[in-house]
RNA sequence: GCCGCCUUAGCUCAGUCGGCAGAGCGAUUCACUCGUAAUGAAUAGGUCGUCGGUUCGAUUCCGACAGGCGGCUCCA
């Protein structure tokens, strides 16, 4: 055949046989990069077969990006193979926002070597080298890279099962239907070099990568498995333009400003003293307002929703936990047990267990369900000392828990009152975009319990989630042990997504502890348990705050409301008078009586995000008021003191945001 | 837990190619009393993370441990 029928932007068009994707799109090959024929991602150098629908990918759009991120990993691959020879390849796959590529090196890469490889990155994109897609058989494949021990492995993969499950980017080297090897050939001779074992697309000369950047190395095991050796990962970002890469890397600066590990210290929110030891923090008096501010808020709305409050001590005899099922299942990620009077004691990691014996400290009514048991409970878990990280990820923390006991016919509805319950209670804290996860058991044998209840919770939160309107993303094997949990993401001010309250169904512990209530036909029954945490820990909670609000909190969470600055030591007494009027509203309010002049007073105020500043000189005295500055420069002057006490009383009520 | 890096005054950081250390901010005191992001001066403050080794001598070199940071794995 001789001419091919294909169809382009909807219509069909004749060309020539052996015409390319490149060709028929009319590419440039730098805004139109690849492209999509038949649905799939191609190079343009693609030859097209007839019948083929050919659209372009721009290297802006999501495909786009990913393939040329995928491309400045292969040539970061180069780059390193070319400065350390005897390096050998793990995988390179794109991510979110960047790419990374790993190699099994003798010697960790330091930051001079990560300059290195970047300064022959540039030159490698410079000399604007061929990527040559060529198919291969499995033997050849494995003649060819028989020093590539990796590589061998993934050529054995394929074909084994989901290579997607085994490794997270192993796919983009062999998960084509054949195995494809990329060689990068000089532009003016053709020469070879350098090839990867790669299923493409990718760009068509690496001249085409308009910016990119290497960002930090790090260990990664092979393949996600810590039984697996330690290869070397680096991290690398890269982009349509400058001007995208600029606006990345001023995010990664905001992010890093917003940081509450920085800012708590900063704020004098709290600290970390390492005398208690990692992942244990201590609340200054400013951080222990606002813990307040949040904890007094949920007791209230608490009480609101039909909530019990109920008090549970810190250790218990380790056969607890032995009823409760954690400790085979749990039992590493907890504090190693000790004695006492020759019986084995735990700390808890969680507050199940002891809310059950609570449930079960009498007969139970149908009556009485959903019966809801909550408590600020202090639980504590051996976090490996890796995974410690400010307020986030700690070994002791707070969770705003509850444990919900109803029938399984009220469960559905509990449910979904659950999660609008929670959606009210993060958009009061200022967050308003969400998106559900819903976290499933798969057949590994850390889930315990019967696969039929483990498909009635699944069903039962799928079809709460669905009914909330919000988006649902699946977490295949993200269970806890004992049943399938839904958490509510949010995005934060600057697009980042932190996990926050969680819901979990639990049918297992109600078993094992015998829990039953009395229904209506007089029959015992065994109740269901749903397991929640708003805040997920108040620690956590409290950590993303800071961070979604940079250190300005809204009025009624921050720590001072208002400071007074007087113009000389001689407006003090005015600015009393004003702080006594705040204070019978039970704002908090501090005058700022050091030494200070007046523009240092302002400066701190400033840097400590105080959202009122009150200034008083010689004008306000005389006019019986004081003068505003808000906390973005503005000022407002002459304001009757009346006027000022209801604004600030005002906002704080209202918990909005200034 | 694994890989790498880091730890010097309350904080941020200089510095010592091995001979017991310095700045800025902060704190304290004094002077200044000022209208919207830093007034000036003086003073105090460190057994250089801890323990061990090498050495005539270690904050500096080596090792272990602790804590932190960046990754991996894991999670509220």
């Amino acid at each position: 055949m001789s001419e091919l029928r294909i169809t382009l932007d909807g219509s069909e068009r004749v060309v020539a046989a052996g015409t390319t994707a490149g060709a028929a799109l009319d590419a440039d090959g730098r805004t139109v990069i690849a492209a999509r024929v038949n649905g799939e991602l191609r190079d343009l150098a693609a030859e097209l077969s007839d019948g083929d629908i050919v659209e372009p990918v721009e290297i802006g759009s999501d495909d786009g990006r990913a393939i040329m991120r995928h491309s400045t990993a292969h040539v970061m691959a180069q780059a390193v193979q070319e400065l350390f020879p005897e390096a050998k390849l793990g995988i390179g796959p794109p991510v979110e926002n960047g790419f990374y590529y790993d190699f099994d090196v003798a010697e960790p890469f330091t930051p001079e070597d990560l300059k290195r490889i970047e300064k022959r990155m540039r030159e490698i994109v410079k000399q604007g080298q061929r990527f040559s897609r060529r198919p291969v058989s499995d033997d050849d494949a494995r003649a060819e890279l028989a020093g590539e021990p990796y590589k061998l492995e993934l050529i054995g993969l394929k074909g084994s099962g989901p290579v997607e499950a085994e490794a997270e980017g192993a796919n983009v080297e062999v998960g084509g239907a054949e195995l494809t090897i990329y060689d990068n050939l000089d532009a003016k001779s053709g020469e070879l070099r350098w090839k990867d074992l790669c299923r493409g697309p990718h760009l068509p000369t690496t001249r085409v990568i308009p910016a990119f950047k290497l960002m930090r190395s790090g260990g990664a095991y092979w393949r996600g498995s810590e039984k697996n050796p330690q290869l070397q990962r680096i991290y690398g970002t890269a982009w349509e333009s400058r001007e995208k890469q600029d606006e990345y890397l001023k995010f990664l600066e905001e992010a890093e400003k917003r940081d509450h590990r920085r800012l708590g210290a900063e704020l004098d929110l709290f600290s970390f003293p390492p005398e208690l030891g990692s992942g244990l923090p201590v609340f200054h008096p400013k951080g222990g307002i606002i813990r307040k501010e949040m904890e007094d808020y949920m007791r209230r709305r608490q009480q609101e929703a039909g909530y019990e409050f109920v008090n549970t001590p810190h250790i218990t005899k380790s056969s607890l936990f032995e009823i409760s099922g954690h400790l085979p299942y749990y039992g590493e990620d907890m504090f190693p047990p000790f004695e006492v009077d020759q019986v084995e004691y735990r700390v808890k990691p969680m507050n199940c267990p002891m809310h059950n014996l609570i449930f079960r400290a009498r007969g139970r009514s149908y009556r009485e369900l959903p019966l809801r048991l909550c408590e600020f409970g202090s639980v504590y878990r051996y976090e490996k000392s890796g995974v410690v990280h400010g307020l986030t990820r700690v070994r002791g923390m707070t969770q705003d828990d509850s444990h919900i006991y109803t029938t399984k016919e009220q469960m559905g509805d509990e449910i979904k009152s659950l999660l609008t319950f929670v959606l009210s209670v993060l958009r009061d804290f200022g967050l308003s975009e969400f998106y559900l996860e819903l976290s499933t058991k798969d057949d590994s044998d850390k889930f315990i319990g019967d696969d039929a209840d483990w498909a009635e919770a699944t069903e039962a939160l799928r079809q709460a989630a669905g009914e909330s309107g919000l988006d649902l993303v699946d977490d295949p094997g993200g269970a806890a042990f004992y049943g399938p949990k839904i958490s509510v993401q949010a995005k934060d001010a600057i697009g980042r997504t932190w996990q926050l309250s969680t819901i979990q169904l639990d049918f297992n512990q109600p078993k094992r502890f015998g829990l039953e209530y009395q229904a209506a036909d007089g029959t015992r029954q065994t109740p269901v348990m749903i397991h929640r945490a708003l805040f997920g820990s108040v620690e956590r909670f409290l950590g993303v705050l800071v961070e979604h609000y940079a250190g300005a909190m809204p009025p009624w969470l921050s720590p001072v409301q208002a400071v007074g600055i007087p113009i000389s030591d001689a407006h003090v007494p005015h600015l009393e008078k004003v702080a006594d009027r705040l204070r019978e509203r039970g704002i908090r309010v501090e005058i700022d009586t050091s030494s200070d002049r007046m523009q240092k007073k302002i400066r701190n105020a400033q840097k400590q995000k105080v959202p009122y500043m009150l200034l008083a000189g010689d004008d306000d005295v005389a006019k019986d008021a004081v003068s505003f500055r808000y906390r973005n420069g503005e000022q407002k002057n002459g304001v009757s003191i009346d006027e000022a006490v209801e604004e600030i009383a005002r906002a704080v009520e209202s918990r909005t945001q200034v």
